[in-house]
DNA sequence: TGCCAAACCGAACGTTCGTACTATTATTCG
DNA sequence: CGAATAATAGTACGAACGTTCGGTTTGGCA
């Protein structure tokens, strides 16, 4: 990896992290050279536009996401033992993401759902992507004989966004430290009524 | 009603409404000034500083919200009745509001969580109240004998503010239509899990 | 070691930001 | 109706924005 690389990747965190902060558009060029100790035009050079540093910001997020969370889901074991993974992996991600200040997509996602262009249609796949992720492990689940047979994946990978995103408030907004429990209690009682009745 | 409130309300209508698209930081004063064909300064003039604008934006919406969702849901009956209301009043409240573009107060959340000042700590106190009002009404449920007695009624209002941040998230972000539907679904397994045996 | 390209800097561009002043027009009231 | 006051406009400010361009430093390879 060359210099340049180098400096782009340390760019590239910490525009992730600034940007989990203030958001894509509070992210600024002049703040994230000031931080980094770069000229304004030096970082600028590494990239052709704003957009395109935003983009790249979030492609990197993404691969943080998919290897502290997604990889490590998917070698636990088929049907609800991967959900779980999905999930605690997903409450343990903003921690071990390396990055200060909370999920980024959360933090990108309310500010890009009316500015259409390219980086809200990277953000719409990537979440598409994850959602899918968790519908199909609770396939799964359903297939190895875990879950019943009449749960609706979507409707799970549903539900289970909505503790995500309301752990991610509770935590970040209201500062309330039992956040992480109650999100293990709701997904819990998602999880028994989704399982075969015995 | 002198001239001076009248200008000032339709400002601030505004100003909600462009806040709710690009944000509370988003929101400048010179977009306001050119959108309501009036000079920056003059609208200005109104309020001392850009914050306490932020501010009474934030205010005008609260009570929009408390007049389209929190007292017509007062009205219905205590108990369940009360707690569906508060629910499908959510619901709506987005297109009743006057307002385009989603919840006013969902699309500045994120923005908002990592920065310290009054803005923020206005919106975390009309979250806690919006919460509140909620748990309330579960508690009545439960006194009424509508729900279970081991029903927590907090729990209750974190895991149906999940479901409306996530029904948010699908509706303005990944512009699902079958988002009010899974909303309902789960609000309804969440009711059902919380009502008594029969 | 010498060279070329890659990496980075400094200054400046036009624009927009929030805010401060002063002046001018509207509105209200005695 | 006229005077007092409220409401709006005009202009200007310093700072920060994204971006461009020409020049300087640096690293990797012949």
């Amino acid at each position: 990896m060359g210099k340049g690389e180098l400096t782009r990747q340390s760019i590239l965190k910490h525009a992730a992290s600034l940007a989990t902060e203030v958001g894509l558009d509070g992210l600024t060029i002049g703040r994230l050279a000031d931080d980094l100790g770069l000229s304004k035009s030096g970082l600028f050079a590494h990239f052709q536009s704003k957009e395109l540093l935003q983009l790249a910001a979030m492609e990197f997020a993404a691969q943080r996401f998919i290897d502290t969370a997604v990889k490590p889901s998917l070698s636990a074991p088929r049907g609800e033992p991967r959900v779980k993974a999905f999930f605690e992996n997903w409450l343990a991600w903003p921690k071990k993401s390396g990055l200060p200040a909370g999920c980024f997509f959360i933090a990108v996602a309310t500010e890009l759902d009316d500015q259409p262009g390219p980086v809200r249609d990277r953000l719409v796949q990537l979440q598409r992507d994850w959602l899918d992720a968790i519908a199909q492990g609770v396939r799964i689940a359903v297939s190895e004989g875990h879950f019943r047979k009449d749960v609706d994946p979507d409707q799970f990978a549903y539900e289970t966004y909505g503790i995500m995103l309301v752990t991610h408030h509770f935590t970040r907004l209201l500062r309330d430290p039992k956040a992480d429990t109650r999100a293990r209690k709701a997904f819990e009682s998602l999880l028994a009524k989704s399982r075969k009745p015995t």
